[in-house]
Parts: structure tokens; C-alpha cells; sequence
DNA sequence: TATATATCCGACTATTTTACTCAGATATTA
DNA sequence: TAATATCTGAGTAAAATAGTCGGATATATA
């Protein structure tokens, strides 16, 4: 099982979307800039996002990209079953084949904790992390740095 | 966060030691043939746990490794805690610090889901495991096929 | 219709981690 | 003293991660 930098970029770029739903499709590069993600490595991830139905896309200016379905119906685990292969904790992928063709001794207990780990995630909603006060607090400081960001820039060019 | 062969290897080569404790200490040698795990990479995932105090040493003819507690106060997260860094899911290993100096979006979220798979896996017993009938099945089937191997090498031998 | 903006796509690469191997030192029993 | 085991450190192949880079394609707008 892993979860890694992958995975937590997926959720987070997700997330943002979400934060983001209400003002048109967002851009990668918004995404890149405000969660200070890669563009390109953002690209590689929007592409397996597609590619199972977790977010649409709108090309040329004014485009990007927003949720295929309403946050309230996509789960975390759904979001990094896409970017990674799986949150499955065994060795077999479930196949119970770990060892000499049986299951190995320990199979059972991570099977159990996969089980565990997909519950948990898979009842925590897009939704339901926008909702969350901590989880607002740093998107309004987020927002607010951007904006300051911005205003820095026309400064700069006026 | 990891869950890789490593701690998979290691909490399988705990439990081994768990079921033959009550034969005296259990050479690597034992545990590597059981197991199917290398005897060199065992060498190096038990000198991890000897450093947490998992387990003993006796060296020497008829020595190997014995559980350094009883195994109903010896819980999975501590092998896997062992020899993985951690079993902490966020980037930023707990310091909050995750983006920009500040919690990232997503670090309540991962944080908690840490706190819920580390109280499932610090709530199991290497005692527990044993005590499982579809444990005690694999056991018995690998202590089978080691004897019957030990047969068929007397047999040669003669 | 040109231009800028954005998604798309594939190939390539540096770094890190995993999962080992190997050589040998050290301790202990018989 | 010989065999058995733990110990230790260094090295290494393969895989995964975390990207980069160059360019193709679609589309809104001036």
C-alpha cells in the first residue's frame, strides 16, 4: 500500500476544484500556483483523474477543469484508487496467492486493514472536507495570499 | 505513509516468532525457510527490531531471536513503526508545516486518517494474531510442509 | 483569421526507496 | 577448534516517485 505525494496532490488539486466550483471550470495553473503543485506533474494526475470520470475538461482560454459529479458524491478513496493502483495493503492484491500459491501468514490481517483504511476514506466526501472549519480556515488564507499575490503584481506593473 | 513487503516481512517474521516461542529461541535460518524471506534482509529487519527492543538475541549454536515481551503487550504499529519510519500519512510528518510553513489543505485529512489506522493497528496483538483461527490454519498448513521437507531430506540422506 | 490560452500526449530523467546480496567480524556452544 | 548463529557495513539492481520537456490540439476572443 502506498500513500505518498501522489496520492495527497490528487486530493488536494480535488479539493481545490471543490473550493473552487462556483467561478467556471479552474485552470491547472491556479491550481499550481495556489497549492504550488507542478503544472505538468498536475497534468499527468488530471489525466488519470479523467480517465475515470472524476473530473471533466473545458479546453482553449476560460477553460480548465471541474468535477464530473457534485461534491457531495465523490470519495477520497475514489480519488486515489485513480493516481495510485490501489489502497489494497496486501501483498497478493487480494488474490490470497502470497505465499506458495496459498495465502501467507499475515494475509488475513492486512486484508483487515485495507478493509479498515477504504471504510474511512470512502465515507469522507469532497463535500464534507469543504464543509470542515479547519479546512476552511486554510482556504481562506490560501485565497487571501493570492489575492495579496496579485495585487503585488498590478503594483508592480502600474 | 508506507505499507511495503518491508513491514509486511517483519510483522510476518514477529508472528513466526510468536507461534515457535515456546520451542526456546528461533533461529532467522527457520524463519527465512518457513517464510520465504531472505536470511540477509531478515538479518537486517531484526537488527531494527532488536534496536526497539521487539526482540532478543542468543548467539551462538542453537540460539536465534525470542520475543523480548509477551506477545499479548506486543502490537503490530510498534514492528511496523520499527522498521518503517512511520505509519504517519502526512507530508510533513506531523509538523504542520506542510505548505508554505503552514498546514497544507489536506493535513487534517490525512491526519486523521494516521490516528485511525495507528488505533487499529496498535489495538492488535502479535497474541491476537495467533489466537485467530484462519491464522492458526496457515500455521499449521507451513509447520506441515516443513515437516514433511524434513522427511524427504532424512529420506535422501539414508 | 491570428493569437493567446488551455488542455492533451508521450518520452525522458533524476532521485529515492525497496529489496535484496556479499563479505566478513564476533560470540557461543559442543 | 569447529560449527553455528548473530552482527555489521557496504554495495547494487529494479522499481516507483516526482518530476521535466517539447510539442500537438482545441477554442475563445480580438
Amino acid at each position: 500500500m502506498r500513500l505518498t505525494t501522489k496520492g495527497r496532490y490528487a486530493v488536494t488539486a480535488m479539493l481545490d476544484l471543490a473550493l473552487h466550483s462556483h467561478q467556471g471550470p479552474t485552470s491547472l495553473a491556479d491550481i499550481s500556483k495556489r497549492q504550488e503543485i507542478s503544472l505538468s506533474y498536475l497534468e499527468q494526475l488530471f489525466a488519470k483523474l479523467r480517465k475515470h470520470e472524476l473530473v471533466s475538461s473545458v479546453r482553449g482560454p476560460g477553460g480548465g477543469y471541474k468535477l464530473s459529479r457534485e461534491s457531495e458524491s465523490i470519495f477520497i478513496a475514489e480519488i486515489i484508487d485513480a493516481v495510485n493502483e490501489t489502497i489494497d495493503a496486501t501483498n497478493c492484491h487480494g488474490a490470497g496467492n502470497c505465499h506458495k500459491g496459498d495465502v501467507c501468514l499475515t494475509h488475513h490481517l492486512w486484508s483487515d486493514l485495507s478493509e479498515q483504511i477504504h471504510q474511512f476514506l470512502s465515507g469522507i466526501s469532497l463535500a464534507d472536507l469543504v464543509e470542515r472549519n479547519d479546512i476552511k480556515a486554510v482556504a481562506d488564507r490560501q485565497d487571501a495570499q493570492e489575492r495579496a499575490q496579485h495585487e503585488q503584481v498590478l503594483a508592480v506593473i502600474n
